[in-house]
DNA sequence: TCGAGTTAGGTAAACGTTTGCAGCCCCGGG
DNA sequence: CCCGGGGCTGCAAACGTTTACCTAACTCGA
């Protein structure tokens, strides 16, 4: 069924249905009535691939996260849909699970599919493949790592901020022999965490020396505080994470030795996943919120997209994140 | 850059291009290397939306889950992803939250979009909305609750078998009463998995007494089991949670009331969404696996759409259940 | 050498829209 | 009464492929 069955029905020229359908205001509302009454009896949707084809836009965005499985995305999808439905755009979703042939195949299908933009919240996506999507003039916007170009948008997130907040926080409880998790060299994202933390250490001149390294996952965490345990002098009374599944990790392993949190030792989180809230006890952590990240990538598609004269010079966004204090901090036991 | 432009570079016709690159075996070797030559010169990728137009094959799946959010759907989604990916097909997720019109957008969209099938993994789809879809003889695969029809595809999950082996687990642990926290009324799933329960305990001659609503919700378990311990005399040894939110729900606030895991309750679960692992202690649970289940969905979709001759009594699948053993369940402490 | 049969490759129509352009109608002013 | 102009509508081209059909050339046996 087509727009000109329509047309036919209709008694009007495809012309007209088109602009009926699309809402033109110059079509006279008798005729568009007319038209309306026959695509609602027959029950007709318009055929998306043609108007994308003649149209030159196809209205979906591509999407690119790490690992959807990962409890740090689900919501930021959930999202990115939600600002997708409202603007009548589609969104086209792959999750590379850190494969290199998964991201390339990624970036294939999104040209094949001529997205008009896309948001990549994944990290290790080669300088090469890009190429192809800067090549074509597509529309990026990237988080944390992006480069400074046309058509490329970045959100830049204040770390800074969060973690500072955190060491504070830690500090005024009088904990002095803070450690921190940290996450994988190769995601810049888990370095300028880390840095971060050194940073706001320094501030309040605290050495920075109990670093160990996780890899952002449950496990990770569990294997970290073992670690951390088995320093048997110089024991952290505080534990600041480079993100929450690790500190989910380091509350189950903390139950199973025995040690209570807040009493025996306080723990921080990064990112307020939802989870974070029903861990026992509910754990304090930086938010860093998935909502907003996901809105202003949406939103910097859209600016990106819609408007394409100005902003040519990549605009920047930036997303603070803060401390939410919940129960897994409390004053440091006496030494 | 089209194909027109290929085929100019290149000295032959665009039906030459084209059957090249759909690698048609008829074309000389000779002819086909001159072609991709140019086509991997030029960086051209085909335009999908000009092939479904005349293919009449969009190579998109619609997938629609209740809730991404929910830690029971990643898993599917990932599945289902590396699947398409595979087989060269995209996904079009559609996330509804619950929303009676989410279902409908959600719809309209796999129609405009010209979907060649869709996976429904979500329940409370108005009959009346499906109606468009069936209209379109686009392949439907179902979960559970789908009608008995051309085109449509159900799969059923065999609830019974795991359940029964979770009852029977905990009566050969001496428990004899034993709870059950049920999910909300309007989920088909949830009623069958209720019924299984009361079927599995009749068989073993107990009484199903102890059965209170939960929601599928982390705090509904909380709340589940607030109102299991305020029953005084009869309050249960094990608990069987109708999912995996559920227990984790029971078991968080179990902590709080200082109530051991398990030595003073038994807890099982449902689902074993990956989480389930890493509870304090591992959660003892039925498994239904995600990545069966979006399997199944694919490969039915699959069989649907490639060869839509036979096969048009829609078929059918099973997905089995079964309890898997970790460390929440203990002989029942002497009365 | 010739003709039938086979095969590779080209021509052009078709897919279902949007949209630039042209034409028609109607209104109002000179 | 005539002419200019503005507002709607329709005509037809274009978007980038696939594919049915046709043609030309080649193979091979008689």
């Amino acid at each position: 069924m087509d727009i000109r069955e329509i047309a036919r029905r209709a008694k009007v020229s495809t012309a007209t249905v088109s602009r009926a359908i699309n809402r033109v205001p110059t079509v006279d509302p008798q005729l568009s009535r007319r038209v309306w009454k026959v695509v609602d009896e027959l029950g007709y949707y318009p055929n998306t691939q043609a108007r994308a084809l003649v149209s030159g836009r196809s209205r979906i965005f591509g999407l690119i996260v790490s690992e959807i499985t990962n409890p740090f995305f689900p919501e930021i999808v959930q999202t990115f849909e939600n600002l997708a439905v409202e603007n009548n755009y589609e969104i086209l979703l792959t999750s590379t699970v850190h494969d290199p042939k998964r991201m390339e195949s990624s970036v294939r299908r999104m040209i094949e599919r001529r997205v008009d933009g896309v948001a990549i919240l994944t990290f290790g996506m080669e300088e090469s493949l890009l190429e192809h999507l800067r090549f074509r003039k597509v529309p990026l916007v990237f988080v944390d790592v992006g480069p400074d170009a046309p058509h490329i948008a970045n959100i830049r997130i204040d770390y800074q901020n969060g973690i500072r907040q955190a060491v504070q926080h830690l500090a005024a409880l009088r904990h002095s022999r803070i450690a921190f998790i940290a996450g994988p060299h190769h995601l810049k994202s888990a370095m300028a965490r880390r840095s971060a933390f050194q940073h706001a250490m320094a501030e309040i001149g605290l050495p920075s020396t109990l670093i160990v390294e996780g890899d952002h996952t449950l496990e990770g965490g569990m294997r970290a505080l073992n670690e951390l345990i088995g320093m048997r002098r110089k024991q952290p009374t505080a534990i600041l994470c480079s993100n929450d599944m690790t500190a989910i990790g380091v509350i189950r392993e903390a139950y199973d030795h025995e040690i209570k949190i807040p009493s025996d030792l306080s723990i921080i989180g990064f990112d307020d996943i939802r989870l974070a809230q029903f861990t026992t006890p509910p754990l304090t952590t930086v938010q860093m919120s998935q909502v907003e990240l996901a809105r202003l990538a949406f939103q910097a598609l859209m600016d990106e997209t819609e408007r394409p004269s100005l902003a040519n010079r990549g605009s920047e966004y930036t997303l603070v994140t803060s401390l939410i204090l919940r129960r897994s901090t409390a004053l440091a036991s006496s030494p």
